[in-house]
RNA sequence: GGGCAGGUGGCAGAGAGGUUAUGCGCGGGACUGCAGAUCCCGUCUACUCGGGUUCGAAUCCCGACCUGCCCUCCA
């Protein structure tokens, strides 16, 4: 397996830390507000990255925070006059429901910083002891000078950092790009005491603090979108590598951000689309094949009609799914299929192995649901076998169960349907397809009588 | 100003020195009460530009132009 890593800027041979076991941390959101699709991304490429490691044979453990104490948490709770950290735990939980909705599984552990304020402060201490960090009016900076390192995550120097950018001055810091890991509070802020009065951690310390406490001072893969790299991620190394002494993420995976009309999709510049809407819309199996669909580390642009394409080729999967669970039988495949399915296995295998490459393993996985869209008996057989067993790692497939009164019920009102046709009452056949559209089912009528499928 | 990705057919988007990407769309046919789906056939000199390397480049090298992201909170 192939992974890049954006500290060395290549794809290299991922081994973990210990033998059959992978340890990773991706960054969540901070939860001020609804998720929108470009979170969406992350989450479902570090799932289905999960996945694939589980498939093949790993041991995973998967850590995903979630930052509830923050500025953006404090200003957005203030115009609503709301509690911060209540607020912030109200759109964590509607995080997590969205990303329920969209098939993620969810992390091993999603730990949240403000139940994590003893390590942080632990964190804080040892960086201020060993003269990384220092006190200043009750907040505590990061000196960057002091870790020698500063920048080689996003192949940066200091020095050209100053040059034509915007940093933040203030008086409080010996440097301009020292960085606050612990902030003190202001009249009416969430705080906790520490050394060094009532105050809050920083923003890049929690995930310092949270990612050694579960996983230790190494982990595997350090994952997150790409606009995370700096300064987010590099100031993780920092504090992380100066306090351990030890090599803070073996492997840094970035996802490249969503855009709309060409521009970043940002809660700032007000070109969201949220998950909850999308999907009153569109099936959450569309939107994670439209992720699928592109290679992660590109930025991707959102569309409807791309998500409507998505969805598309998520019908024709399903219907072909569909079809070939009608027509299987138990029993021993063809050879001919019997070799398809091993070659395409392989293909698919190799391509997720090079970097993680779904869009090529989408690819080998359409080619064969073209070759057996009509195969029968146990050769549809072997074929779902074997788009069940992709489905641990993609998860696009129509959910199994319907409800059995349920599908009782609408197949009882295809055959009144029918029975309508018959007698050419074309009104009421039309309508009652009109009526099961609206609740979600797609009525199409083929040589072998109605078919309907679940959206 | 600096760092990093890119520029592929009508659109979305892989690939990566010589072999069909794929999907959508579009045109024609089969099927059909209609719609849809499906099948068959077809569709577009596709690879930003200019040089170079090579028997051969969309794919490698040099240069130019263009776009986006990051350098400030952001998945």
């Amino acid at each position: 397996m192939k992974i890049y890593d954006t500290l060395t800027a290549e794809k290299r041979e991922f081994i973990p830390l210990h033998e059959g076991r992978v340890g990773m941390y991706v960054c969540g959101p901070t939860t001020y507000d609804y998720a929108h699709i470009g979170h969406a991304r992350p989450a479902i490429i570090f799932d289905m990255l999960r996945r694939f490691f589980e498939y093949k044979g790993y041991d995973v453990v998967l850590i995903s925070n979630i930052t509830d104490v923050d500025d953006k948490i404090i200003n957005r709770a203030k115009e609503k006059d709301a509690e911060p950290i209540e607020m912030a735990h109200y759109y964590a939980r509607e995080y997590l429901k969205d990303m329920d909705a969209l098939r993620v599984r969810r992390a091993n552990i999603i730990p949240k910083a403000t139940r994590h304020i003893e390590e942080i402060i632990e964190l804080v201490k040892t960086l201020v002891n060993k003269g990384y960090a220092y006190e200043s009016g009750g907040d505590v900076y990061f000196s960057v000078e002091k870790f020698r390192d500063y920048g080689k995550l996003s192949h940066r120097k200091p020095e050209e950092m100053l040059a034509g950018a915007r940093v933040e001055v203030s008086d409080k810091k010996r440097n301009p790009l020292d960085f606050a890991l612990w902030k003190a509070a202001k009249p009416g802020e969430p705080s906790w005491m520490s050394p060094w009065g009532p105050g809050r951690p920083g923003w890049h310390i929690e995930c310092s603090a949270m990612s050694m406490n579960y996983l230790g001072p190494t982990l595997d893969i350090h994952g997150g979108g790409a606009d995370l790299i700096f300064p987010h991620h590099e100031n993780e190394i920092a504090q992380s590598e100066a306090a351990s002494g030890k090599v803070f993420a073996r492997y840094w995976m970035h996802v490249g951000l969503v855009r709309f009309e060409e521009e970043k999709m940002s809660k700032s510049i007000g070109n969201v689309f949220l998950i909850r809407d999308l999907l009153k819309k569109y099936p959450p199996e569309a939107v994670r094949i439209m992720y699928i669909n592109a290679h992660y580390r590109k930025p991707f642009d959102f569309s409807e009609k791309n998500l409507e394409d998505s969805r598309k080729l998520m019908e024709k999967i399903w219907s072909v799914y569909l079809s070939l669970k009608k027509s299987a039988r138990c029993g021993v495949a063809t050879d001919n299929t019997k070799n398809l399915v091993d070659k395409t296995r392989k293909e698919i295998i190799t391509a997720l192995e090079d970097d993680f490459n779904t869009r090529e393993a989408i690819r080998h996985y359409l080619e064969f649901i073209n070759k057996v869209r009509d195969a029968k008996d146990e050769d549809a057989f072997l074929a779902i076998e074997f788009l069940e067993e992709m489905d641990y790692i993609f998860d696009i497939l129509p959910r199994g169960t319907t409800e059995n009164l349920e599908e009782n019920l609408i197949k009882l009102l295809l055959r009144i349907r029918e029975r309508a046709r018959k007698n050419k009452d074309f009104g009421t056949a039309d309508w009652i397809r009109e009526e099961l559209k609206k609740l979600g089912i797609k009525v199409e009528d083929t040589k072998d009588g109605p078919r309907w499928v679940k959206l």
